[in-house]
DNA sequence: GGCATGCATTGATGTATGGTAAGAAATTCA
DNA sequence: TGAATTTCTTACCATACATCAATGCATGCC
């Protein structure tokens, strides 16, 4: 079977030899989780980080007016977890669940040890990962004080132009700061200028 | 001189002894800036991250358009940096101003190295600051995808009283995401609500 | 196949915030 | 201290986006 994807992360990006792989790959387990299905919830400490086999998640806060608001997208090759809160040991604010039928790899704070003594690639890939996340959160930031919807939208598209299309709307525009309704126009927009261009 | 203050936060909230401290004070330069002084322009690499023994600094960044938005502020005893300018080598997209008069310590990447090596506390204290930047971040945005700019407005004042007063208004504003004149009204509102409550 | 459910679109209208311009207040500096 | 400059406020109007409600369009399900 398994974890092909995770395996190959680990040796092509990370960096990872095959001889510390066989070394490492004792510990980590995967689970399958249904569509719908929730990963984390808010008020539970997460204890994992989840790398994606195969499938889709989602991480969302709901603020006291009851809107939820996506936080993140983790499709194939992308890890999810709520960083501060397995850090600190803290409960979590947000929720993470599955977009799709999705098979993730669990890797606990032992295994990032462990695989941080054994390879260190791996402890720099890691390293090197959470500035990465840091830069697009800042990122993200810029993009909301600044820019309209269409320009946060065409951003969006142009860097997960496969999200895109398995996402469904509602969640994007959620994602974007927007309503649907917003994203739908702003959609029929674009469509129209682009049939007839300027 | 000095760097009472960068000493005192070593200790106190790195957890640097002493007797450590003295084999890592070799290095730290301390530099003065005058108000309205560029620390840091769009472009240059980012080789220092910088610890404010005395004034006040900002970082923000200037859109298409020609706005401003500000990322961070920085006061007495906290860090001002482009992580991602610093880690990855790249040019930085912001700018770093000094806001007053202020006198910074110079920290590049030998100095963290050295004090990371020396001590293993202040190894720790680092990790638990790259993951508070991010649980930063991460708040940030939150009430930028779902508070009205009243909200943001009081989760500022709550958070960072002392730069309320520092700083000029129309930079609160930008760093809230909304324009000088909008933050005006928003602070009559206020104003007058907490005049007549209910 | 028909029905329920969830998602996307559209139109009418509301609201928060932006833009502009002018003057008041505060700060800077010679 | 007074003039220059910057910042803040206010009023009026413009705009982007939200809200509400109706309809259309799939999809899944018994």
């Amino acid at each position: 079977m398994v974890l092909q994807n995770f395996k190959t992360y680990l040796q092509s990006r990370a960096g990872v030899t095959e001889e510390e792989l066989h070394r490492i790959f004792e510990i980590p387990q995967s689970k399958i989780f249904e569509k719908g299905e929730a990963l984390l919830n808010k008020g539970d400490v997460c204890h994992h980080a989840f790398f994606v086999e195969k499938g889709l998640l989602r991480s969302y806060t709901i603020d006291e007016m009851g809107k939820e608001h996506i936080i993140q997208f983790a499709s194939e090759n992308w890890f999810m977890s709520d960083r501060s809160s397995a850090y600190f040991n803290e409960p979590s604010d947000f929720y993470i669940e599955a977009i799709e039928d999705t098979t993730v790899v669990l890797i606990d704070k032992e295994f990032i040890e462990l695989a941080a003594t054994i390879s260190a690639s791996f402890r720099q890939y890691n390293e090197r990962a959470l500035q990465n996340h840091i830069r697009h959160l800042q990122k993200r930031i810029n993009l909301l004080l600044g820019a309209t919807a269409e320009k946060r939208y065409l951003d969006f598209i142009n860097l997960y132009p496969d999200l895109t299309l398995r996402v469904p709307q509602w969640m994007i525009a959620s994602y974007l700061g927007i309503t649907p309704e917003s994203l739908s126009r702003v959609r029929k927009e674009l469509a129209k200028r682009n049939f007839k261009p300027h």
